[in-house]
RNA sequence: GGCCUCGUAGUUCAACUGGAUAGAAUAUCAGAUUUCGGCUCUGAUGGUUGAGGGUUCGAAUCCUUCCGGGGUCACCA
C-alpha cells in the first residue's frame, strides 16, 4: 500500500516482488489469488505536497517539467519539508532573540522565558524548549548554536509552523469536499498514478484489484456501531470508542475519535470485512506489509476476532524486514531513500555493460538486446531481494545482484541459457532424446534426486510464504547441474542411448529452472 | 522504561522448524590453465553460532540473565 505523495522506493520493490512471488507460489499450489493493492491516497502527507505545489510550484506539470508524475509530486513533498524546516528554524531564532534571559550566575542560566511561550502551551515539553535555549546560551556564550544539530528542538517547532497549519486546514477542506481542494487532489493523484503505472510496468507486475483509501476511509464506522451494541467496544466519556484487548495482552485501541472521525485502524477493519464480502469463500487475507507494522496487524486481527469474525484466524501479516545499503554500515545517515525507478534504470544499464563485454548477443536486433538487458538486470534485482528470508532485514548490494558468479539471478539465467544452447546444438546434430533403460552414474542420480524435490519445495514455499526456499533450491539445482555438465560428456558421449538420456536430463533441469524462476517473477533467456 | 525481533566464517546469507562433523556464495591465499595480475577450473584457510547459565540422549534452534543492533508502544497513516 503505497502513499501517493512520493515515488516508490527500494522497500516497495521488496514488498511488491515478495507479494507477487508468494501469489505465484500459492497459485502453483492450486489456490486462486487476488492480487490487491490498497492505495493511501488521502491524508496530511498528500496535502503537504499539494500545498507546496500550490505555493511554490508555479504551475509546473509533468508535461512542462518532463518529470515523471510521481517524481514531481515527490519533489514538492520534499519542498514542503524544506520550507517547513526553514520556518521552524526561523521561529527558533525569533524566540531566542526575544527571549528574556534573567540572571546568569556562575555561568548558569537561572531563569529563562520565551516571549511567545503561550503558543507552545499544548506541547508537553515546553520546559524542554527553555532548557534547550539555556543550553545554547551556555554553550555558545550567548550566540545561538546550530539549529540543525538539535533534532528534538527542531521537531518540536516543526509541528507548530504556519505552513503545517495550512496543510491541516487543507485536509479539513478536503474532508468537507471543498471543490478546489478536491480538484487539485485529483489532478496531482492522477500524475502519481501515471508515474506508478510506468514503474509497475518496468517491474513487470500488475494488480487484480485496487482499493483507494479515499473510498474506504469511512468504511468501518458502521462496524463500530455494531461492536458497541454487541459489547466488543466501549465508549469513553468524551465520546471516543475503544476496544479492550487485555484478553490478548494488548493495550486498548482507539477505533473512533471523540469527534466521530475514523482512524487508520477503523478503515482497516472495514476494508477487511469488505474484502470478505466481495469474495465468497475466501480462505484468507495475506497482508504484505513491512515489519514496523507488526503491532498494528496484531491489533487488527485481535479486534476482528473480538467482533466475532471467525476468518480473523485466517488473516496473516506477511511481514518483511527493512533493506539497508552496504554504505549503511559506514554510519551513513538513515533516510537515504533509493528511488525504485533510478535503481532499476541503473541496474539495467549495468547489466547492459556487462553483457556487451562478455555476452553472446551477436545476431540479436536492438529490441531483443534491450529486452535481454532488462531481463538480466531486473531478474538479478528480483532474485537478490527474494533469496533472503522475508522476515529478516537484509543488505542490498546492487553490484553483487547482477554478478554472473555466486548465488545470483544472472548465474541461474546463464546456466539456463547454456542448457538451451546445448539442446539447440544437439538438435542441429540430429540427436534423439528418446532412450531406453540406461545405467546412470552418481552425478546423474544426484541430479535426479534434486529434481524430484521440486514439488516438495513448492509446497514448503507456499506453507511458509517464502520464495527464499525456492531460490535456494534453484541455486542448488543449478550448482548440481553445472557439476554434472563439467564432469560428464554429453554431446561427445559415444553411447547414443546415454546421450539421449543426458539430453533429456538437461532439458528437464532447464524446464524446472524456468518454471521455478517464473514463480519468482524472473524470466530466463535462451541466450545471453 | 514495557513489549516484539535479530545477533552464525572477513562479508552476504543457509541450516529440512530439536538431530549426526553448522553449510554455500563472496573475499583472501596457493596451485593449474593461458593472448591476460582481469576469464575458467581445482584446492586450502577461515566458527567456542554475541557472552554466561539451564532444560536432555542431543541446542544455532527451547528457557533464563546480561551485552549489542533494529522495531514498536498516536485521537499519524
Amino acid at each position: 500500500s503505497p502513499n501517493t505523495n512520493k515515488p516508490l522506493h527500494l522497500g516497495h520493490l521488496r514488498n511488491v516482488f515478495l507479494g507477487f512471488s508468494v501469489a505465484n507460489i500459492l497459485k502453483a499450489n492450486g489456490h486462486e489469488v487476488f492480487k490487491t493493492q490498497i492505495i493511501n491516497d488521502r491524508g496530511i502527507h498528500i496535502c503537504k505536497s499539494m500545498l507546496a505545489w500550490q505555493k511554490f510550484g508555479g504551475g509546473e506539470t509533468p508535461e512542462s517539467s518532463g518529470l515523471k508524475g510521481d517524481h514531481l509530486v515527490g519533489k514538492y513533498y520534499v519542498e514542503f519539508d524544506k520550507k517547513n524546516n526553514d520556518e521552524a528554524k526561523q521561529n527558533i531564532i525569533n524566540d531566542y532573540l526575544t527571549a528574556n534571559i534573567r540572571e546568569v550566575e556562575g555561568g548558569k542560566v537561572l531563569s529563562f522565558t520565551i516571549s511567545n511561550e503561550e503558543e507552545y502551551d499544548d506541547v508537553k515539553d515546553s520546559n524542554q524548549i527553555k532548557l534547550r535555549f539555556s543550553n545554547y546560551y551556555h554553550k555558545e556564550n550567548g550566540v545561538l548554536g546550530k539549529v540543525e544539530d538539535d533534532k528534538e528542538l527542531l521537531s518540536l517547532y516543526k509541528n507548530h509552523t504556519n505552513l503545517l497549519k495550512k496543510a491541516q486546514e487543507m485536509l479539513l477542506k478536503w474532508e468537507k469536499g471543498d471543490e478546489k481542494v478536491v480538484a487539485l487532489w485529483k489532478k496531482m493523484n492522477s500524475w502519481v498514478y501515471e508515474g506508478f503505472d510506468v514503474t509497475y510496468k518496468t517491474m513487470g507486475v500488475d494488480f487484480d484489484e485496487l482499493y483507494y483509501e479515499s473510498d474506504t476511509y469511512l468504511l468501518g464506522k458502521d462496524v463500530v456501531e455494531k461492536g458497541l451494541t454487541e459489547g466488543a467496544f466501549y465508549k469513553k466519556e468524551d465520546g471516543s470508542v475503544w476496544c479492550d484487548l487485555s484478553s490478548e495482552k494488548l493495550d486498548d485501541k482507539l477505533v473512533l475519535r471523540a469527534d466521530g472521525t475514523s482512524v487508520y485502524m477503523t478503515q482497516d477493519i472495514g476494508t477487511a470485512i469488505e474484502r470478505y464480502k466481495k469474495h465468497n469463500n475466501l480462505n484468507g487475507l495475506i497482508y504484505t506489509v513491512g515489519n514496523e507494522q507488526e503491532h498494528h496487524f496484531k491489533v487488527l486481527f485481535a479486534i476482528l476476532k473480538k467482533l466475532g469474525y471467525k476468518w480473523a484466524e485466517e488473516c496473516y501479516h506477511l511481514s518483511y524486514g527493512m533493506i539497508s545499503l552496504p554504505e549503511g554500515k559506514m554510519k551513513s545517515r538513515e533516510g537515504t531513500v533509493v528511488d525504485a525507478d533510478d535503481l532499476m534504470e541503473s541496474i539495467v544499464a549495468d547489466a547492459k555493460e556487462m553483457t556487451q563485454e562478455r555476452g553472446h548477443i551477436e545476431g540479436m536486433n536492438d529490441e531483443e538486446k534491450e529486452q535481454l538487458y532488462s531481463t538480466i538486470g531486473l531478474g538479478g534485482l528480483k532474485y537478490f531481494l527474494l533469496k533472503v528470508d522475508p522476515k529478516k532485514g537484509m543488505v542490498f548490494d546492487p553490484k553483487e545482484s547482477i554478478d554472473l558468479n555466486g548465488n545470483t539471478g544472472p548465474f541461474i539465467q546463464y546456466a539456463h541459457a547454456r542448457i538451451q544452447s546445448l539442446l539447440a546444438k544437439a538438435n542441429d546434430l540430429g540427436y534423439s532424446k528418446e532412450y531406453n533403460a540406461v545405467e546412470i552414474n552418481d552425478k546423474e542420480q544426484g541430479l535426479i534426486k534434486t529434481l524430484k524435490d521440486y514439488p516438495v519445495i513448492i509446497v514448503e514455499a507456499g506453507k511458509n510464504y517464502s520464495p527464499a526456499l525456492l531460490c535456494n533450491y534453484i541455486f542448488d539445482l543449478v550448482k548440481d547441474f553445472n557439476n554434472f555438465y563439467q564432469t560428464v560428456d554429453i554431446l561427445r558421449e559415444e553411447d547414443k542411448n546415454k546421450l539421449a538420456f543426458r539430453l533429456q536430463l538437461a532439458e528437464t533441469v532447464g524446464k524446472v529452472v524456468k518454471s521455478g524462476m517464473n514463480l519468482l517473477g524472473v524470466n530466463v533467456p535462451d541466450k545471453m
